[in-house]
DNA sequence: TTGAAAGCGCTACCAA
DNA sequence: TTGGTAGCGCTTTCAA
């Protein structure tokens, strides 16, 4: 006997498709009318919105969104340009990543996902074949080169992170610049007269991350205010990396007493190496941290810290989005005020 | 003088769109003819398909892919659903998120992103909407409640890991159960007699998340065979978390003196605290993690472990998803065998 | 308040 | 080897 019975169906057949024509028919008025109670555009008698209603939830009806984008020129997608690179933050990333996925949903919107590798070229892309309606670009350089495509396209976009020059762009971030400022200010209004900087890694300064630099100046200008001694480094995100910049930073006649650490990745190592080499938070060193809550929290110390809102920055750039495909808006740059949580790793210094 | 020029011109134009018929009429053919040059799906003479491609790559066109989709019921693209939890391990999903786009984009695809939060009903809308040809689940439950309702919808779809009834569903994940069985096999041939696995979050295993109690059965089952004591431990990801873990397991009269770790968030808080507590790896204790070699490599002590191969499940995933596109495909699981590299945190006991 | 119908840009069938 | 053209399912004018 041959095989027979469900198991010898073929694994995958065409779901039959329900269009708004069969809404229609079902609930007894015209396709158009289906499609007007569906956009709102036009009013709609309350008996006949019921009717529609109704059959379009008997009947399971989707709209095909193929269909509609030709149709309305709307694809109800923005593409998100995420970065590939391994010295980022990971974690800030995904959450941003999820934060955009979620937020667009409120939007009706889904979220396309590029990566940063495609380049101008994965922008040009995506607007020219009409898969996206607006663009979010994570990983925003100095001298960011898609910048300049951006503006040809004419696409809605967004990005996150300030380039140098964001003349007609919107964009949204951390206010970078207050955050380097606010920790200066924190270590020094306790008493701290040589602090320093453990930032990013170094390939990360020399691609002009447009995060990175800003913090970088904010922290230096008000040092100087302050009138504190401040060394900064690049850190490259290992073990080894922190521990010489540890080297250079507590050793020397006026070792720092208060370590502000813009990097993510060497929180937990430099943890470590400070207790391998007897040092106590806070009492010795003062640590401040600039990273997402939870992560400060998860710390073997739990870390005071300049919070890295991912999760607020992904809401905002797609409102931000939103807005722009809703018509012309003003272009605009909006920066997040820093918030300092402390936690109990930075204190006074001690005598 | 009211504004004018190059800056009172509206944010958003519209670019001038290129249709499939401008190439035609400037290549002197028909759009079917510049169709099947694309598609390849008919022969084309040479000078023909030469005057097509000279033409679109003058004029700059990009097929629509609203029109491409509703016209041929493909949409070149594939949905991928990331999980939002937070107790997993977030860099190996974000590398498996951007190996997924990058090997989507080598097959000509884009990728859709779903979070885990539209569970079910968020398949459906994909399906139903015609916005994905295929689907791509990642953190993979042993009951996994959305695979009932992908077995109906009939769409081809990719699970990574595997739930307790995979029939007819194609998955790919690394061989857990081989992997807990390896890690037993190589601290048993070290001479270990007393072992200990420090596993994910309890609420990883509370929702039966399909590695997690592969890992685990491999290493139960193992040990038991060589005769080695294991004790096992689900650890909350923080730092007392671990601590009470380690309070556990290395307290009593028979301590482990091989830790398998399947839980790389504290990787680095478990070295700090064996440091603290003034044990020295491999020498006190071997440490055997289960995690990505880069993550192993940036420890304070190099790690041994074994490879979480993200990437390769990526773009595995990937393949099999187009596979199953291009016709009727045998449903399998797919898994890949650990491989364990020695990096010197695991090392014969010192009597 | 509703309907009819003309496309949107492309694919793929039917002819040649 | 090529062209003509009928749709794919939807939105949106134009008319009633």
């Amino acid at each position: 006997m041959v095989h027979s019975g469900p198991d010898s169906s073929p694994p995958y057949y065409d779901p039959p498709m329900v269009t708004i024509a069969d809404v229609a028919r079902a609930a007894g008025v015209s396709p158009s009318t289906v499609s007007y109670v569906l956009s709102g555009k036009r009013s709609i008698s309350e008996t006949t919105r019921r009717r529609v209603h109704h059959s379009i939830r008997v009947l399971g009806y989707q709209p095909n969104a193929g269909a509609r984008a030709l149709a309305s020129s709307r694809t109800n997608v923005v593409a998100l340009v995420v970065p590939l690179r391994s010295d980022l933050n990971v974690p800030v990333v995904m959450e941003f990543v999820t934060a955009t996925a979620t937020a667009a949903r409120t939007y009706d919107h889904d979220v396309l996902l590029l990566t940063a590798d495609e380049g101008a070229a994965g922008l040009h892309r995506v607007v020219a074949s009409s898969l996206a309606d607006a663009i979010i670009v994570m990983d925003v350089e100095a001298a960011e080169p898609r910048v300049p495509v951006l503006r040809e396209l004419g696409t809605p976009a967004v990005l996150i992170g300030v380039p140098d020059d964001p003349h007609g762009l919107t964009c949204v971030d951390l206010d970078f610049t207050a955050a380097g400022s606010d920790c200066v200010h924190h270590l020094a209004d306790l008493g701290h007269r040589d602090i320093a900087l453990i930032g990013p890694s170094p390939a990360v300064y020399r691609r002009g991350t447009s995060y990175a630099g800003r913090f970088l100046s904010g922290f230096r200008r008000t040092a100087a205010t302050r009138g504190v001694e401040a060394a900064t480094m690049a850190c490259v995100p290992t073990y080894d990396g922190l521990r010489e910049c540890l080297d250079d930073l507590l050793a020397g006649h006026r070792p720092a007493t208060g370590l502000v650490v813009h990097n993510e990745a060497i929180l937990g190592p430099l943890l470590s190496e400070l207790a391998r080499r007897q040092l106590s938070v806070p009492e010795d060193v003062s640590v401040l941290a600039v990273c997402p809550p939870d992560v400060a929290q998860a710390q073997a110390v739990p870390l005071s810290s300049v919070d890295i809102p991912a999760v607020e920055l992904g809401r905002l750039a797609v409102e931000l989005a939103m807005r722009l495909l809703d018509g012309p808006a003003e272009p605009e740059v909006r920066l997040l005020p820093p918030r300092l949580t402390a936690r109990g790793s930075t204190g006074p210094v001690v005598a």
